[in-house]
DNA sequence: CAACGTTGTGTACGCTCGTACATATGGGAT
DNA sequence: ATCCCATATGTACGAGCGTACACAACGTTG
């Protein structure tokens, strides 16, 4: 038969999920949508994992990595010096004027925890991770505000398709900073 | 044939909509669902409504406006004596408190903007009512501004399970507030 | 080298889905 | 009274879905 040991397999085929939803949404997802982005047969996509949210937990795990190495080759909000307000709301311009289907991508797998209690605790793990990565900068109530401020502006953008206005988000992000 | 000229019977489709939604999720959303459980047959469902996204953009327009009557009959945050803070953070506080399927059926019609791009202008529509309503007793940066960080909380509520903290949201919102 | 268990593969079953369409019905225009 | 057309209904088709399962390949172990 064809290919055997493949050791990358389970990784390939989490690569081609996230692709799967970047263009086709959590809807176009299925084992046989991923099998035949990763070129593997269908067989091979249940066997690594028996359900869609166990590929999901996958995805959203690896998608939030990858965000975190972004943010931390930004820069990484480390340096006490800075304005935090101008540095989130730079970033966060930064990261809506780019690609926007990994915007797109992050932010549907991160909701899609509404209805799948399984995607929660990774969820979960994201924001306190954020709100952490901000504790360095300000006190723990203030992270987690900020991290919920940021949600709040990016889902405006996202849903009513208002372009992002850094000036507001620096405006209103420096009012949370105490 | 069977029952004829029913005017309601558009009106009680999206109702069912709204009920399937509720219990099963918008991935749960079919034109066969919908008819079952409006008990109307399958044909009456496409007649209605070309596409899903139509019988979505009816529904989430009808939860908007019942949720737009829940505000209006508490008060309607037309007090200009009262703190606005402390009263945001009691009415999410009572939102978040009760009927949970309610709260995730109203989110779940809000975010599926995100990937279509119908549901857009009503979601749009939406925030900028809140807004509106809002800009009565603040300035329209503000509003908007309270707007994101109450859409921010919700979502850190639903989708991480750390239970709602009123003392919190209080705390945070009067910072926003000039 | 033989038995075994993990990993990979192909196929088929039963189900639900959106869609299309032929047909029926009766209110309103003429 | 007659015709037209929006409304309503039932059925059928093809596609895609999750799942199950028998079988193939090969590293590991005894």
């Amino acid at each position: 038969m064809g290919r055997r040991y493949d050791p990358e397999r389970r990784q390939r085929i989490i690569d081609a999920a996230i692709r799967v939803v970047g263009e086709k949404g959590i809807a176009g997802l299925s084992h046989r949508t991923v099998a035949a982005e990763a070129d593997v047969p269908l067989g091979s996509t249940t066997y690594h994992f028996k359900t869609l949210d166990d590929l999901l937990v996958a995805a959203l795990r690896q998608a939030n990595e990858g965000f975190a190495k972004v943010i931390a080759s930004r820069g990484g909000l480390e340096d006490p010096g800075a304005d935090l307000a101008v540095e989130l709301a730079g970033w966060m311009g930064e990261w809506l004027a780019g690609d926007r289907t990994g915007v797109e991508l992050e932010y549907e797998l991160y909701l899609a925890a509404l209805r799948r209690p399984a995607l929660r605790p990774v969820a979960a793990e994201w924001a306190r991770d954020l709100a952490d990565r901000l504790s360095c900068r300000t006190d723990a109530v203030t992270a987690r505000a900020l991290v919920a401020l940021l949600d709040g502006i990016c889902l405006q953008v996202l849903l009513t398709e208002v372009p992002y206005d850094e000036e507001y988000a620096r405006e209103v992000l420096a009012r949370v900073i105490p």
